[in-house]
DNA sequence: AAACTCACG
DNA sequence: ACGTACGTGAGTTTC
């Protein structure tokens, strides 16, 4: 053996449960602990490529070292709950892999760890322990290095600490961090150390005296009084303090270096427990092993009977599971109360030739596809992908989707937080089976050279209309559980008809416009380089924050420091406020401002221009937010600039059809008013009853000053509290927006909240709710969990409580808008207007409208945003507005 | 693939 | 003490 892993099993857990977001399974165990020490244990083991793992734990009960002081002092604090469930998961699947776990009675995992280690070193092995404990560094040398986990940002990493490294840090040997511990203690282990020393005085000290028996001999000249008095009368608790610290390297416990030889780790078991758990990331990592996959059956249609046989059979059903593949669909799968089918347009294989010059038998084309399409068009159908069906099936705006449904919808509705919705997750999650995924099955072909892989195409869309049909009933038997089937029957389904008229018809643009646009922007670009050059005396990346990072704060030496993990930040706030220092900054900024425009906006846009029609279509993804947005993508037009000037002249390349102008709708401050009718505060409801300007009459209210007497940084201010309370506030976050200290921040929510009690109460019952119940609701029911907030992590708890307060008011929101588009969508059909539906930002729509239709649409618009949702206490509005392009409509 | 930055509501 | 505003998507650089 010649590299030898040891993990400190309790340690890691522990570090991976605090630092790791709140993760569980459907049933609710929680797994963050586990995920954690998995995603740390595979990264460490890809990077040291050992040759044998060992984990050790606690053994539970008293431990030598501790026995004496636990009794002196009482025992270590309880583990919490959700902790405590982690722990025999994380030894099932280290026993499914095979790995060894040593737990010795009287001894701590420590002692366990630092009896092999320094043992195996003196066989000659190089060592590795990771650990979440800096107790362990007294352990490094130059052949064991210790790896220090560090939860960051959803994943574990480690730091090498090896001998040198130590030194580095803490400025003494690995042997005197013991002393270190002595002196300082530790409160997280329970080692008291002596009392008024923190990290400076200890390494004073050993600085100076090298070791605490040292420290001890010297007592009479220690300097500052209250050391050499801590010294003097606590030496007993420095001495215990340091047989407390001191790990034991000569334990005496059998093990056997043979049996912690690695094996595969990916072994059938461990996969099991994986899918169970949802590990999706590291379920890959078993691809190449040999995997348990459900064998599911079904018949491939070859023959003009069978299909004929299978579209009769689809007319008289109730329900099929349909899954497709091509636009237009050139594969197909049907599953059925009797079974599963499968049909492929292409043929089988590209057809090949033999050695002797006959063809191969591929199998024969077919023409079933479109007949059997045809019939699942006036069939119920229950499948993934409804929207790409309606475009793939020409029938975005002759479809009736009362006879769909959605499955990945409906799980959306279920859980929104998850990634994607594919059929082998919600097959595990709905009948526990465990179907191999798309990936397994398709290996490296890519799933778009599907007609060079027909076995596996079939194989896919069977399992997808296999899951399609044995879900449906359950699926909706949840959302009927959690009182969602309205929403999603009434309003999420019927939804997805108008996102794909809204794709279908995409945004007429003007390509000379937005060429010569984007060509004026690289004009200016040029400029500003060489100033900025010359400025800085040198060339380097502009668009490198780490580079240009060197620039500012090393070469320039402007003041501000380290912000981000990985260096200096250049962020704009950062460099607004360094605006003043030096004239090289407002030309990075503009630099800045410009490369955005014309990499996202100027240059792709153009890449997004069709080339069948000339207009760009972006996809609208339903089941993507955690609040119930819609959201927008390749390309994304809910973010085109609109705040400044120049980014917002880029609207002017959005232009309607011949005869056609733009009608454009916006919800009036819909969040605010939702927050007023569900909070129904009487101030704020009064405000919005009077019509007038909200922000100001916050201002007026919080600074008690006469409405028309509102200074321009009153209302700035009143206008970042009302954001502020939409998104949860925080003193913290207040303050950093206005640039204003904590306290100020603090001051103003407090007569905003004196401004608007009922908003206070409101806010407080969300949180309360949302702690008791797990989730958070909108008015119309659609539900987020909101796991982060049980956390006992205070960053996660907080965050939790934030997205207690935002959901509701974003997702009630994006409820309203939605009724919205799908009232305004049946009208404008029910009218017999040619308009049409091109873009939702959120609260706002944008109508593509033959001129002579303009006071209709506009008619249709008003009456039907105002009039949603009749119950509300406060009055919906929505502003009109046209324009012969984008920008003209404001 | 992840980090950083920045566009929108 | 902890260190952040809520929700998205895209382009660029860096590892």
């Amino acid at each position: 053996m010649k590299k030898l892993v040891l993990l400190d099993g309790y340690s890691i857990l522990f570090r991976a449960f605090y630092g790791m977001p709140p993760l569980t399974t459907a049933s609710g165990l929680h797994t963050n602990a586990v995920y954690g020490f998995l995603n740390i244990m595979f990264k460490v083991l890809e990077e040291e490529q050992p040759d044998g793992l060992i984990a050790a734990f606690d053994a539970g009960g008293p431990t030598f070292r501790h026995e004496f002081f636990d009794a002196y002092k009482g025992t270590r604090k309880p583990m919490p709950e959700e902790m405590r469930e982690q722990v025999p998961v994380m030894e099932d699947i280290l026993a499914a892999m095979h790995i060894p776990v040593i737990k010795v009675p009287g001894l701590e995992a420590d002692d366990i760890l630092g009896t092999i280690g320094k043992a195996a070193v003196k066989k000659d092995i190089d060592v590795c322990i990771v650990s979440g404990d800096r107790d362990l560094l007294q352990l490094a040398e130059d052949r064991l290095k210790i790896r220090l986990a560090k939860p960051r940002q959803g994943r574990t990493e480690s730091e090498i600490y090896d001998a040198a490294k130590v030194r580095e840090v803490y400025q003494v040997t690995p042997a005197q961090i013991i002393e270190l511990k002595a002196l300082m203690g530790d409160a997280s282990d329970n080692i008291p150390g002596l009392p008024g020393v923190g990290e400076k005085t200890a390494t004073k000290l050993l600085l100076q005296y090298g070791s605490i028996e040292n420290v001890w001999e010297h007592r009479e000249e220690l300097k500052p009084p209250k050391v050499k008095k801590a010294v003097e009368e606590h030496f007993d608790l420095a001495r215990l303090s340091k047989r407390l610290a001191t790990i034991e390297v000569n334990g005496q416990f059998d093990y056997d270096l043979d049996q912690a030889a690695m094996g595969s780790l990916y072994t059938p078991e461990a996969y099991e427990l994986f899918k169970k758990l949802g590990f999706k990331q590291f379920i890959s990592r078993f691809e190449q092993q040999e995997k348990p996959a459900e064998e599911l059956r079904y018949s491939v249609v070859q023959t003009e009977e069978q299909a004929e046989e299978l579209c009769d059979m689809i007319r008289r059903g109730s329900w099929a599971g349909v899954a497709f593949y091509g636009q237009p669909v050139i594969g197909m799968a049907v599953t059925l109360e009797n079974g599963t089918y499968t049909l492929l347009e292409q043929p089988a294989e590209p057809v090949q030739m033999s050695l002797f010059g006959e063809e191969d038998t591929g199998r024969e084309q077919n023409g079933f596809v479109k007949q059997v399409t045809e019939a699942c068009l006036s069939a119920r159908c229950a499948m993934f992908h409804v929207k790409d069906w309606l475009h793939a099936t020409a029938t975005v705006e002759t479809a009736d989707l009362s006879r769909y449904f959605d499955i990945s919808l409906g799980a959306y509705l279920i859980n929104p937080l998850t990634s994607q919705y594919t059929y082998d997750d919600i097959a595990g999650d709905c009948l526990g089976a465990s179907l191999p995924s798309l990936k397994e099955i398709m290996g490296k072909v890519k799933w778009t050279d599907g007609v060079q892989a027909p076995e596996q195409v079939q194989h896919v869309l069977a399992l997808e209309s296999w899951t399609a049909y044995n879900c449906r009933e359950k699926i909706l038997g949840r959302l009927r559980d959690v009182k969602m089937d309205k929403l999603f029957t009434d309003l999420e389904m019927p939804l997805i008809q108008v996102l794909a008229s809204m794709e279908e018809q995409g945004l007429g643009v003007d390509r000379t416009a937005l060429k010569e646009y984007g060509e004026a922007l690289a004009g200016r670009m040029d400029e500003l380089e060489q100033i900025i050059y010359d400025l800085a005396g040198e060339k380097f990346n502009i668009q490198s924050p780490k580079q240009l990072g060197t620039i500012l704060f090393e070469k320039l030496k402007l003041p501000g420091g380290k912000k981000t993990k990985s260096g200096f930040s250049t962020a704009a706030d950062v460099l607004q406020k360094l605006e003043p220092d030096h004239e090289i900054v407002a030309r990075i900024l503009e630099y800045r401002t410009l490369s955005k425009l014309k990499s996202t906006y100027a240059d792709g846009l153009y890449g997004c221009i069709g080339r069948e029609d000339g207009r760009i279509h972006s996809t609208f993804h339903q089941t993507i937010t955690a609040t119930g947005r819609i959201s927008s993508a390749e390309p994304n037009l809910q973010n085109i600039p609109v705040r400044m000037e120049l980014g917002r002249q880029i609207r002017r390349v959005f232009v309607p059809r011949k005869d056609c102008i733009y009608v454009d709708a916006d919800y009036s401050q819909i969040e605010l008013r939702v927050l007023a009718h569900m909070s129904g505060d009487p101030n704020m409801l009064e405000a919005f009853e009077n019509h007038a300007d909200i922000h100001r009459t916050t201002a007026s209210l919080v600074f008690h000053t006469p409405y028309d007497q509102v200074t321009k940084h009153q209302r700035r201010s009143a206008k970042a509290v009302n954001f502020g309370i939409v998104y949860g506030i925080s003193a913290f976050g207040l303050a950093q927006d206005l640039n204003i200290s904590r306290k100020e921040a603090e001051e103003y929510i407090e007569k905003y909240f004196a401004t608007y009690p009922r908003i206070k109460a409101f806010l407080d019952t969300l949180v309360k709710d949302t702690k008791d119940s797990g989730y958070s609701y909108t008015m119309f029911g659609r539900r987020r969990p909101v796991p982060e907030i049980s956390s006992s992590n205070f960053m996660q708890r907080s965050f939790g409580e934030r997205i207690a307060m935002n959901s509701p008011i974003q997702g009630s929101a994006a409820d309203i808008i939605k009724m919205a588009m799908l009232a305004v969508y049946r009208r404008l059909k029910a009218e017999g207007c040619r308009a049409k539906m091109v873009l939702q930002v959120h609260d706002e729509l944008l109508i593509e409208t033959p001129a002579e239709e303009k006071e209709q649409v506009e008619r249709i618009l008003k009456e039907e945003m105002e009039r949603v949702v009749p119950q509300m206490k406060v009055k919906l509005e929505a502003d009109m507005s046209s324009g012969t392009n984008w920008y003209e409509t404001k």
